[in-house]
DNA sequence: ACAGGAAACGTTATATCATGACAAGAGCAG
DNA sequence: CTGCTCTTGTCATGATATAACGTTTCCTGT
């Protein structure tokens, strides 16, 4: 509810986060700081341990579990109960700093900071790594589905089960 | 937008199942006599267990937890430990007689018997209620981003957020 | 018919994921 | 400073899912 509506179809999207090496510092650094600036300017609070846990899941950079979490944060000198973990979560999802990917009961930082997106996920089934890919716009046929039967549309789950690059080439090679 | 569940002609073809009031008994009879042909075709054990799962979720139609699932097998004389749901679920799911919905960790007998086809489902945020339409096929701009990643889809799963027309007139009424 | 093997069933126990409820502390508007 | 709200931490519990093992059932080869 707090998130200024952005929706754009085909930005660039072609190549999906994750499985690919990049400046991982700097990313972790400007997420921080675009999730801090979004928290300003709405009048949010970004606590030590919100901030924590971003900061956690974004240098992982994988799917995460909430006790996994759980436990970094409580390494980290917070509280070590699970509502710490599923409160910082809370936030993060509902400002969409983090997703949550249902397939796997995990959490993941988001990775295209700033923008508001309807993800999508390709998941490896032999690893569980995750990419975050722009989700095509499934409001076509579906969304058509949807209107005929009266069904309003608010967010669309897009998970793709798979194999990734790594183990692929691991079992194919 | 094919469906087969309900057989009735000539009526509300074009609506997503699960919304609609429909000749259930038929369905149920239908659906369970079709899982029974597949597995004999298959040369699959379609057990007492697992057409029974498979009956009680027909009959319900709706998503259902594994623990309801279980309760009613119990009652209806069989095991009352967890795996015996799971195992009868993990049946079904695997011969797409029933589909999970990660959303809610539940479980929807399907509503297109016979036909492989990838689903995709309405979710009802207020209600839980859970209608199942054909998929988009997302292969296309997904499809390119995996490809371009190296990733190999094998499945996706795509679950709508929303408000269903029940809900919809309750509170907007 | 019957022995051997694979699959299925039921059980106990445990692992994993998530929330309810409540008291204490932090930040802000009046 | 006071009252209010939001946040944090805690304990306790609920909800979902799997591991491991012995027994039974069914199929197959003989």
């Amino acid at each position: 509810m707090t998130r200024a509506a952005d929706t754009r179809p085909g930005q660039a999207a072609t190549k999906p986060l994750g499985f690919v090496t990049h400046d991982h510092e700097q990313c972790v650094d400007t997420a921080l700081a675009a999730a801090q600036a979004h928290c300003e300017a709405e009048g949010l609070r970004f606590t030590p341990v919100r901030r924590a846990a971003l900061e956690i899941l974004l240098r992982e950079h994988r799917a995460m579990g909430a006790y996994e979490l759980l436990d970094r944060l409580h390494e980290a000198g917070f509280g070590a109960q699970p509502p710490v973990a599923y409160r910082a979560l809370d936030f993060l999802l509902a400002n969409g700093f983090v997703h949550k990917i249902e397939r796997l009961n995990a959490f993941v930082a988001c990775a295209h900071p700033g923008a508001d997106h309807s993800p999508a996920f390709l998941i490896c089934s032999k690893c569980d790594a995750v990419a975050e890919a722009e989700s095509p716009r499934t409001r076509g046929t579906l969304g058509d589905a949807a209107r005929a039967a009266g069904f309003r549309i608010e967010r669309t789950v897009v998970e793709a089960l798979g194999v990734c690059p790594a183990c692929a080439e691991r079992s194919g090679a």
